[in-house]
DNA sequence: AGGCTAGTGACAGCCACTGACAATTGACAA
DNA sequence: TTGTCAATTGTCAGTGGCTGTCACTAGCCT
């Protein structure tokens, strides 16, 4: 690796470091690219050289995970029904997760500004659309396993929304309490995909939820 | 009505058909405040004083339609099982919609914005937060009518999420199709929301999708 | 050593949005 | 009707995200 190289590695990291560390502390729309900017002592114009736009450094993890996950969705065993291949895929990639990302970005770091994002309307809204991007793709995976097509069977679609859906759920639990860490997202995760037989089967009122 | 009054009804109404043509003419990002101003010869700072910001006009009639869908669920039979209800409701609000907005908006014109807005990505992502806060509103409804806490049973949640999905998803292939009527749409959600049961139970392998 | 080029900074400009202040216009009472 | 008050509006200036341009510098390669 270059002279040159390093250097732009190690401007990127410094850009995406403080801009995540500003954005934990002071929040998001308190944080300006200047500030970023300023932080690392390049001038704005060199930021935006290295990030398409302020959000691009918010969802940087984010990023990462989602392609792991999809990895992990790949190579699961086609024999297993479409929402346990999902769930495993999920969990495994969570512990990969630390080691792929720790070297860049503290973990902890990223769960500070992950409470951002979900506190952010801007960013909220961001994230729900990439969420949209990635269970799209979900579903290719899906349905390709099960030998459909997408477009003419509704069902892969349908699994994979359900699915997000409940993701979306735990993780706004999640951020809003104060159990802060990967093992607490493992736990709410499980037990809440545990409800989803119980929610859509039988009588709520004859049944109680643990 | 004071002349006052009309008169800033008649602003308001201009400058928000103004914008909606825009949009479905030239796109969302080609169309600048400045042109919708322009186009109802007012100032930039007024167009501000009646909308927050660019994006509510185009969310003006989905804002509508959110409304309806919450009334129409609150006056549903307790006795029916909530997935039943909500999809009751929401096939309800469609009756209701074209008359409500009509005035206002061709309801023709929101179509096309719809179009707009499943195809721009910051107006995808608004859209999907919107959703999001709808959801959280009709999940509270059907704890209450199933006499849960929200916070403390997933159930409700994970119902409604469910339902959401399955609509998100036939909303994007009404849009990408070319039925862009109310009926396609009407056609569209029945169709999936019969496959939901379907998608969750038995083997997909050994069942076709109608 | 010297030419080449990637990376950078400085500057100018666009667009969404906001605050402040002055001018205008409708409302309402004398 | 007229004068006063309050609501509406336009103008101006400024902030922040983001982009294009251009000259300059620092590392690369022969």
């Amino acid at each position: 690796m270059n002279l040159r190289e390093r250097k732009k590695q190690r401007t990127r990291d410094a850009l995406l470091r403080a801009a995540l560390e500003l954005f934990a502390t002071r929040g998001y729309d308190e944080t300006t690219v200047d500030d970023i900017a300023a932080a690392v002592d390049v001038s704005q114009r060199t930021f935006f050289r290295y990030f398409a736009g302020k959000e691009e450094t918010a969802f940087f993890v984010p990023r990462l995970a989602e392609g792991l996950v999809v990895q992990a969705l790949q190579v699961r065993p086609p024999d297993e029904a479409p929402l346990e291949a999902l769930r495993r895929a999920v969990l495994e990639s969570w512990d990969t997760i630390s080691e792929a990302v720790e070297e860049i970005v503290p973990i902890d770091l990223h769960l500070r500004v992950y409470r951002v994002i979900e506190s952010t309307p801007a960013l909220f809204a961001a994230h729900l659309r990439r969420s949209a991007e990635l269970e799209e793709q979900l579903a290719r995976i899906i349905a390709e396993r099960e030998g459909l097509d997408v477009d003419a069977d509704p069902r892969p679609r349908i699994v994979v929304a359900l699915f997000g859906g409940v993701i979306r759920v735990t993780e706004r639990l999640w951020s809003a309490g104060d159990e802060l860490s990967l093992a607490g997202m493992r736990q709410l995760t499980t037990t809440y995909l545990d409800q989803v037989g119980p929610a859509l089967a039988g009588n709520w009122r004859t049944e109680q939820s643990p």
